[in-house]
DNA sequence: ACTATATTTCGCCAAATAGCGAAATAATGT
DNA sequence: ACATTATTTCGCTATTTGGCGAAATATAGT
């Protein structure tokens, strides 16, 4: 029951929601994920910290940067169907898009010149 | 992503999430779930409006009472994968085993019975 | 019409949560 | 060693949410 509580409420925001949409497309350090949204990086190393206890992420740290990303196909099968379901359920909408293509504007800047606006 | 979040939210309380399950044995009314859990009715009641307002549950009111329901095929996919989610995540758990076993009980016990157990 | 009963709505309180900025931590570069 | 940088933790505030009881609503019985 915990397990599964931890899961959903984890995706009872809208921006860890919007988190696991954008690591889709490989995985993302928390100054890249924080440009992306424009809240404090405090506010999404929390979230980022919800959905790795919920296990909907996994983190790995290089370096001077921790990059958070999906767990593959060895995760339990409760994770995978509840990233499914998400994957799902918000594909072809409007804030999916959006940040798609934020994303990928992020992803071509530099990544030092990203984290030096976040935090200084 | 409004009624993504309508769902997860709905879905991220231990109550709600026990009151899916106790559905799978076909429609109870709201003072016989009111029984199961022994929480105020009018407590129920908003968990139910809540579960409700996401699509996870149907009502129908006859007489006196309302009962509540899980809906059928032909819900949106995305509110019958959430439902499947649920269900195959939480089978087997001792919560759910403990509810099927009281809810059995109360099936039993005659509806007016348990109604004015609650109602004074 | 009035009473009884099942459910919902409302107002309140306590606990949980999202947000921020500041301080702490960890790793790199000088 | 020391300064710089990326992330996390902490303390705080505002908002949301779960719980209750009382009042309101709706329906059935007398």
């Amino acid at each position: 029951m915990q397990e599964l509580l931890a899961i959903t409420k984890a995706l009872s925001d809208p921006n860890r929601v919007r988190t696991l949409l954008a690591l889709q497309g490989g995985e993302l350090c928390v100054c890249q994920i924080t440009e992306l949204f424009g809240l404090a990086p405090s506010t999404i190393s929390k979230h980022l910290s919800v959905l790795s206890h919920a296990g909907l992420v996994l983190s790995r740290k290089t370096e001077r940067w921790v990059y958070y990303r999906l767990p593959d196909k060895s995760a339990p099968v409760v994770i995978r169907e509840a990233l499914d379901w998400v994957k799902k359920s918000m594909a072809n909408t409007d804030v999916a898009a959006a940040d798609a293509r934020k994303l990928k504007i992020i992803l071509k800047t530099d990544l030092t010149e990203i984290c030096r606006r976040q935090c200084r």
